[in-house]
DNA sequence: GAACAACGCACC
DNA sequence: AAACGGTGCGTTGTTC
């Protein structure tokens, strides 16, 4: 059951001559940066699963607590350039290892991020999901053990977490106080199944790459770099990126105080105290007169929108409360709780996170961090770089756009384009509008927008919005075809293939509309996902690094005796693309004071 | 009291 | 059958 101290050296020696092996951590919590400690590790072969204990249990045989200066005896294992290593959620194991002393050397499989590789329908990629699935389409008998969680509610190992400053709070389960003969059997079946997954994933990879078209890149290749991602993005977490402690402090007191005396304005106007919901700001503006529109569910809705173009005396107070809380709370107060030790916050770029193929970003999101705000706190100038490195924020111009052109194939644009154009000026040219006008009905084609939108959008009738869209399809026909070709592909077949080979499936027909979009954007991500694996490379034995990618940006620290490869950083993202006729353009902005201080060179 | 739904809003 | 794509996160209100 559990590995003792005089077999250890021969289970360790057993290890280390596997092709093939599963791994999970069992930690005291979920902030690898931060507080949690490695408790335990399981490692499962094919046909063995072991389980090191390195806990003083009370009532366990201390043959079975591992001293904790034998992890780092486990690189062997660990080392092994031509092993796979398959682990749920790999990047948290990889970070708990890594506090160990621990680096995985060889071939990182998480099996979340391929399980969304290889099918972007699902709800959940759980291990828990995707073992369930995995014994449906084999027919086999396997599940994950739900013991612990089962044994952690029963006896309430757990509490509750209150942010400093919050209403919400979160719970923190405390795996160390589950027992061990619990926790072994357990921790063993995650390690089983996550072997059978693993194995189970590299078949389906070459089953799907049996059924492409033979014109179409491989799934195997895309494979590779998702595989090859996981560390890139593991490494530039660990990296983290540091944050200006005391400017947040200063704007949290701020903005608190902005968003007190929006309080205050308001019960002084109104003599009720500021609630801000749909439901009680609509008797507030009933009081001035104004009726609050309602949501789809046919619930109050009060929006910026709304706020905006209402002039009663409240709305500019409520516009106040809501922007200066949400600095407060979602940005200012959620750097500072989640900085580490060493002054940095460390992203967690779930590489599984959307059905396109982007990666999305938690703890904190920082893809969502504001950038034209104002104010005297900026959020990105919470951001800045170490001692003798300096912020380089190379981005795609206008990715998304060039993408569908050069898919389309609509070569009198793609020219203007190339000679230096703006595309959003170019297609407004084209079909007569507006710039603000063309980039608004391009973003409609990009994201499969009706007729009603469009007219939103546009701030016209439907009729104009009806002969705009014409008169852009009639100048722009084969943006029309791709459009119209790649809905109807999804619709018959059920999926489309992007040009970097991922596979989307839409099996309910009715979202065939967002097919297009699916394309364009995944394709997009898969071009920055490889740059980036391109980028880590290049990075290797220099001092800069990269820090995070806002889907078309990607931030780096680059030290100031390597200034010279920021033109190069450039290269590898635009050569990451490979046009039909338009390739990509790549700007570079940089600070030596902050992320929000980003500027062209 | 805890979990969940709904809403609003920050980004690409 | 329905027509704005993809996220994460905060609070409020409802439900069990």
């Amino acid at each position: 059951m559990l590995v003792g101290r005089a077999e250890f050296l021969g289970v360790l020696a057993r290890l280390t001559t596997e092709s093939r092996l599963a791994f999970d951590v069992e930690t005291t919590g979920l902030r690898p940066y931060q507080d949690s400690q490695l408790f335990s590790l399981v490692v499962a072969t094919q046909s063995d699963v072991f389980y090191f204990n390195f806990l003083p249990y009370e009532d366990l045989d201390l043959e079975y607590v591992l001293p904790r200066e034998w992890l780092s005896e486990f690189q062997v294992v660990f080392g092994n350039r031509d092993a796979v290593y398959f682990a749920h959620n790999a990047k948290f194991d990889l970070a708990m290892l890594s506090r160990e002393g621990i680096e995985v050397l060889g071939t990182v499989h998480c099996t979340e991020a391929m399980a969304r590789l290889l099918g972007n329908v699902e709800l959940t990629y759980t291990l828990d999901a995707c073992v369930t699935r995995l014994a449906l389409a084999t027919n086999t008998v396997i599940s994950k053990d739900h013991t612990v969680e089962w044994y952690i509610n029963k006896y309430d190992l757990w509490a509750w977490e209150q942010e400093p400053g919050k209403a919400a709070r979160k719970k923190n389960k405390f795996f160390a106080k589950v027992p061990v003969d619990i926790m072994a059997p357990y921790a063993r079946r995650d390690g089983e199944i996550t072997m059978r997954l693993g194995e189970w994933q590299e078949d389906e990879f070459l089953l799907q790459a049996s059924t492409v078209p033979p014109n179409l890149p491989s799934i195997l290749a895309l494979a590779d770099n998702e595989r090859r991602l996981t560390k890139t993005l593991f490494k530039m977490e660990r990296v983290g990126v540091a944050i200006d402690k005391a400017y947040c402090e200063e704007a949290i007191k701020y903005e608190e105080a902005r968003a007190e005396k929006a309080t205050s304005d308001f019960k002084s106007l109104t003599g009720q105290d500021l609630v801000d919901s749909g439901k009680a700001l609509k008797g507030v503006f009933a009081q001035y007169g104004f009726e609050v529109p309602n949501t789809e569910k046919g619930n109050p809705s009060v929006t910026d929108e709304f706020l905006a173009r209402t002039p009663s005396p409240v709305s500019q107070i409520v516009q106040t409360y809501r922007d200066a809380t949400k600095r407060v709370n979602t940005y200012f107060r959620s750097f500072v709780w989640l900085v580490g030790a060493d002054g940095a916050v460390h992203c967690n770029f779930r590489q599984g996170g959307t059905a396109t193929g982007r990666v999305s970003c938690t703890n904190p999101n920082i893809q969502s961090a504001p950038k034209e705000d104002e104010g005297p706190f900026k959020v990105r100038r919470a951001f800045i770089p170490r001692p003798n490195f300096f912020f380089f924020a190379p981005d795609y111009s206008a990715m998304e756009y060039r993408v569908m052109l050069d898919y389309a194939g609509e070569d009198a644009l793609i020219e203007r384009i190339k000679a230096g154009m703006d595309v959003h000026q170019a297609t407004a040219e084209l079909i007569g509008t507006s710039r603000k006008q063309a980039k608004s009905v391009n973003f409609a084609c990009l994201y499969g927008a009706g007729i009603e939108k469009l007219a939103d959008m546009l701030g016209t009738s439907l009729k104009d919005a009806r002969r705009i869209r014409g008169e852009y399809f009639s100048k722009l026909p084969r943006v029309q075809n791709f459009i119209k070709q790649v809905v109807r592909t999804a619709e018959l077949r059920g999926y489309v293939y992007n040009r970097m080979g991922r596979r989307c499936a839409f099996p309910d027909p009715r979202f065939s509309y967002k097919a297009p979009n699916y394309l364009i954007q995944g394709g997009c991500a898969d071009v920055v996902k490889l740059a980036m694996n391109r980028i880590d490379d290049f990075l290797i034995n220099r001092k800069s690094r990269m820090l995070l990618q806002i889907h078309d940006e990607i931030l780096f620290e680059v030290h100031e005796s390597e200034r010279h490869i920021c033109p190069e950083l450039i290269a590898i993202m635009e050569q990451a693309y490979t046009p039909k006729s338009l390739p990509m353009q790549v700007v570079g902005k940089e600070s030596g004071v902050s992320w929000g201080d980003v500027a062209d060179a």
